[in-house]
Formats: structure tokens, C-alpha cells, sequence
DNA sequence: AACTTCGTCAACCGCGAGACC
DNA sequence: AGGTCTCGCGGTTGACGAAGT
């Protein structure tokens, strides 16, 4: 075959590297199919392959395996890589596993490509800062109606049983209404994504729901012009991975 | 048309964790 | 207990084609 594979071979410690040929995918294939994933190192053993088995391993993972999504990453896998990556940070492999079909490197490719330097405008980040705190006084104004209600609620529960001079039995207590169950759940929802932690988030391998609350992304919900470039700054230095403090803008 | 720059993606490297002896 | 092996992960590199000059 190979035309390719002979002017791109190297060897080091008797391995062979660079692009595969499509017989060394074929040797790899019949071997996984035979044995299956795993025992790595026995591949060259068996099959001849002259691919060590950390080579063979990454070739299965990002290339042969027959589950493999193929074709662009999709505006809702964009949504959920987005998302994902702000819980998780560059937890690729965890970001993987909520993508079926889709594999670290190509999403850590895809960030990296699409979002890495893509620091917003200064313009943009205010647009998405405002955008982000109308909603952050949205879902406060409704958590605080869903609190009062449920305050006026027990009020009145409260009231009623002192007037009938009736102790309020504890299993009593905590039957809801459906409507009631709702909003309770609602607000705890909402309370639990405000209590979650970074520590948290690191815990979630896998699935938090793609679709999620921006209360639970934790960014301050007043930002002045300070604070602003400080925190996209910050993240970005994450991001880099860089501690250098007088880095240029990207 | 030739050259340069940019974007994409496959593959490699180094490191750490866990299993095994 | 500690040394070695294996595996998986995240970071990085390099090849290659497309787009721009």
C-alpha cells in the first residue's frame, strides 16, 4: 500500500508512527472484533501490528470504532459542548460521554478552534452580560413570587388550624397541592442550582441535563466595568492555561 | 500563479491513577 | 509497601487543504 505509508514511516523503539494504512485499520478492527477493547499491548503480539498499544488504543477511540458519529458537530451539540465545558472545564472525556458518537479529541479539537481565541468584543460580552442579568432578575422575581406564595399559603394554613384551635399533624403538613408540589420543586430546583458549587459541577461526569439554568453557571450577577474585564480575563488565562498577567489581547 | 495564512483534524507525548505482582 | 505495567486523559504538534493576498 503503500505509497503513503512507506515515505511517512518512522520507527522509534521498533514501533511504527505516523497515519495509519488502511491494512494496519483492518488488522486493528479483526483484532477488537475477536478480542475486544482492552489489553492494548497484545495487540502487536497478535496481530503483527507494528503500532504500540497506546497507538492502537487512540486509533479505536478516535477513528475506528463503529459507534463513531461522523460529519460536523451540529448547532445542538455546539449548545450542549458549551455548556458542558462552562460546568466542567476541559473535562473533554466527561463532555465526550453526554455526546454519543463524538469523541474528546474532536470536541477538544472543536473547542479549541472554534471557541478558544473567540474572546467576545468588548460590545459583545456587554451584550451578553445584560442579557444575563435580565435573566438572572427574571428568575429572582420568580422565585420570590413562588416564596411569597407559598409564605401567604402557610399563613393561611397557620391561621385556619389556630382558629379551629386543630394542631397540624405533620403528614398533614406536607400534603401539597400538585400546583403547590410545583412550585415547591421549582424553587428548589432553583435553590440548588444557586448553592452548587464548582466542586459540584467537577462531580458531575455525566449527564447534566444539556439544557440548563444560567443561575447555575455562577457568574456575579452585577458585573461593573472593572469586575468585567477582570473575570473574562481571568478565564481566559484558565482557559490558556497562562499566568503571565501582561499577556496580549488574542 | 505563487506564496502565505488559517482552519481542521489525526496522531503523539507526558503524566497520573489504578491494577497487579 | 513499593515497583512495574496498563490504561485513559488533556495538551500539543504537524500535515494538509482551503482561503486570502
Amino acid at each position: 500500500m503503500d505509497a503513503m505509508s512507506s515515505s511517512l514511516e518512522v520507527l522509534q523503539g521498533g514501533w511504527r508512527k505516523g497515519p495509519w494504512t488502511a491494512l494496519e485499520d483492518r488488522l486493528l478492527t479483526e483484532y477488537v472484533q475477536q478480542q475486544g477493547e482492552g489489553s492494548w499491548n497484545s495487540v502487536a503480539k497478535i496481530t503483527g501490528l507494528r503500532r504500540s498499544g497506546k497507538s492502537c488504543r487512540l486509533r479505536w477511540v478516535n477513528y475506528l470504532r463503529p459507534d463513531l458519529k461522523r460529519g460536523k458537530i451540529t448547532p445542538d451539540e455546539e449548545t450542549v459542548i458549551l455548556q458542558l465545558h462552562a460546568m466542567l472545564g476541559n473535562r473533554w472525556s466527561a463532555i465526550a460521554r453526554c455526546l454519543p458518537g463524538r469523541t474528546d479529541n474532536e470536541i477538544k479539537n472543536y473547542w479549541r478552534t472554534h471557541f478558544k481565541k473567540a474572546r467576545p468584543s468588548r460590545r459583545a460580552r456587554a451584550q451578553l452580560l445584560h442579557q444575563y442579568q435580565l435573566q438572572q432578575q427574571q428568575e429572582h422575581r420568580q422565585y420570590l413570587n413562588a416564596l411569597q406564595m407559598l409564605q401567604q399559603q402557610h399563613h393561611h394554613h397557620h391561621n385556619l388550624m389556630e382558629s379551629q384551635q386543630l394542631p397540624m399533624p405533620q403528614q398533614q403538613q406536607q400534603q401539597h397541592s400538585p400546583q403547590e408540589e410545583d412550585q415547591q420543586a421549582a424553587m428548589e430546583a432553583h435553590m440548588n442550582a444557586m448553592a452548587m458549587t464548582n466542586d459540584d459541577m467537577q462531580s458531575y461526569d455525566c449527564c447534566y441535563p444539556p439544557v440548563m439554568s444560567p443561575s447555575a453557571l455562577e457568574l456575579p450577577v452585577v458585573v461593573d466595568d472593572y469586575d468585567d474585564d477582570a473575570l473574562w480575563d481571568s478565564l481566559w488565562r484558565l482557559v490558556d492555561g497562562s499566568s503571565g498577567g501582561d499577556s496580549g489581547e488574542c
